[in-house]
DNA sequence: GGCTTGAATGAAAACGGTTTCTCTGCTATT
DNA sequence: AATAGCAGAGAAACCGTTTTCATTCAAGCC
């Protein structure tokens, strides 16, 4: 009948008759104590089974050795990719990931915010696309560092990692206009926030200017949300625009727009090329295959949450606004 | 020049006049405090912006508000799912999610599972197809609740929470079967895990016996892993089985099996049949679409997170080992 | 030989809450 | 009027560490 009483550093330290603070300083291989008393120490260590208790030692060291990820939706592929390379970076430098899903939503990601800052995590990692005035300021009130993933922060007031999203597509949209295109639509969930407004209908327009071609409002399509449905559904109201290309900022809406077009007798890319965003590998599975800016999605977490701990370890940072390189892959969606 | 020192519960109980004993009791919503007091509390609360600090709070009362979830892949839409369900559930419990990485690795399943015992979460959700011995091991050591999540235990030791993956698998052989298919092949990643040997091919040699059709062991193909690509190289082999169907266990390797198929100019349905297992999104997403097994993702996740709050809260239960009811959902991969 | 120095250790004060007791006054009861 | 009972509040112990500061002791130095 062993009753199983959780043993206490004050346990160790008792039976292995040093103090508890010797035995704290083993424990994080302090240095200062001498190989012997440490030896000591460890054996009892292990008789016993002691395991640190990590609350007592937040308290004590306020540290927690946890860091928040607020992310949309870990079902959406594209942010699945950054949470894991964050995940694996927080791993490697003993963190824990507090993973929290906002839909995207004001209000939630207050309350999310909010919750971290209670737990007094050491970090958090935003990932949204933008944020809103509300979440600004509450980011900034929550005295934590922050770096956002993905997501763009127009003012560059918070640390993030991204690509180009403007130059890219810039870039796109040329492809498409050099395959032919002049009536090419833009395609995103949200035409206001910033990362559309701000960045990419930017380089749409800047693309659009060089190539002397009129900016004609009704290209610009705002889908009802950034799921597969929402892609098929736009599908009609898409030819009916007089495109003849488009570009999706989501793969599972562009995905949706392709499918679309197949079931409807519209040949992909003959008669309708789709130039995606994400490269996740959605862009491999559907038939045809669908050309994509590729963006080192896994690397965006990754370099984020390394950019975090800098951040944490209060170390010196060359460049808080990150930018990764992005790509064109050209699959079987485009014709050239 | 305000410098924001973090107030505490002393700051609000000296500034309130009361003792701290009082805040605590207005702050956990507490009985047996006067109206008057409690909104005297309320106001400095308020304007002191007084926020609890959670590992303090969990360090005294031994509740972290936190369990740990041990996932294999975010990446994995199948376990993704379930995580957001997780997840949904925790958020209306009031509990935060650790989410951890394994890789269905088994020494990251323990390291995992040290580290969620070191941070004294509540309880912990278990994803991983299946535990080994030593993970179970572990598991037992953990002297937190511990629910199963799409995973199975042969032994039911651990609660969980699955669909029966033995009828499931049945229910789909006997569909092939009457298609007119009689060499029907059963793919899996990892023939030897408990999930398969002990559930999905006793599930194959049932509808095999019941069909009086003898068991071929070429038809037990093992994928290398469940990725898309390592359903795309299978497709060869699959063909050189003499298989005329398969019966697949993961939506990625089905996509890249039947889209090896199409290009290699093999028409499914019409000359060899695919049935997968997860019913994810991507099952609508290919062309043709995929018949499957359906599963309620989702549900699975969310009601082992419920699961795990009765666990936690010493409720009585029921029913240890729910299994959610499953369905066959007839698309484009299959004939009838 | 007295004094400085530094390594090794211990004592005890935080850290910021929860919770158990205990103590007041009232109100209700008889 | 005396007493029981209870609501409301405070004092203080406790949760399990880290960390500061003080102490001890031995070696090194002139």
């Amino acid at each position: 009948m062993k009753k199983k009483q959780t043993v206490t550093i004050y346990d160790v330290a008792r039976e292995a008759s040093v103090s508890m603070a010797t035995v704290s300083r083993v424990v994080n291989h302090n240095h200062n104590v001498k190989p012997e008393t440490e030896q000591k120490v460890l054996n009892v260590v292990k008789k016993l089974n002691y395991r640190p208790n990590d609350v007592a030692r937040g308290l004590a060291s306020k540290k927690t050795t946890t860091v928040g990820v607020i992310i949309p939706n870990v079902t959406n592929s594209y942010f699945a990719a950054l949470a894991r390379g964050i995940d694996d970076i927080a791993e490697m430098y003993q963190y824990n990931i507090i993973l929290t899903n906002s839909d995207g939503d004001e209000k939630k990601e207050i309350k999310a915010l909010n919750t971290l800052y209670s737990k007094q995590v050491d970090g958090i990692i935003f990932m949204g696309n933008d944020i809103s005035d509300e979440v600004r300021e509450e980011l900034r009130n929550v005295r934590t560092p922050v770096v956002l993933a993905g997501s763009v922060d127009p003012k560059n007031e918070f640390p993030s990692v991204n690509i180009d999203y403007r130059k890219a597509i810039y870039a796109q949209f040329n492809k498409l206009f050099e395959n032919g295109n002049d009536r090419i639509a833009f395609i995103a969930d949200n035409l206001s926030r910033s990362i559309n407004k701000d960045y990419r209908i930017r380089g749409y327009q800047d693309a659009l200017k060089d190539a002397g071609v009129p900016f004609r409002k009704s290209l610009l399509i705002e889908a009802t949300d950034v799921s597969y449905e929402s892609g098929y559904k736009l599908q009609e109201r898409l030819i009916k625009s007089g495109a003849t290309a488009a570009i999706v900022s989501n793969d599972d809406v562009a995905a949706g727009i392709m499918n679309a077009m197949g079931d409807n007798r519209i040949n992909v890319p003959e008669q309708f090329e789709v130039a995606t965003s994400d490269n996740t590998q959605l862009t491999e599975m559907t038939r045809p295959t669908m050309s994509t800016i590729t963006q080192p999605l896994y690397d965006i977490g990754a370099v984020s949450m390394r950019l975090l701990t800098k951040v944490m370890d209060n170390e010196e940072i060359e460049n808080n606004n990150i930018l990764l390189s992005f790509g064109l892959k050209k699959r079987e969606s485009t014709k050239d």
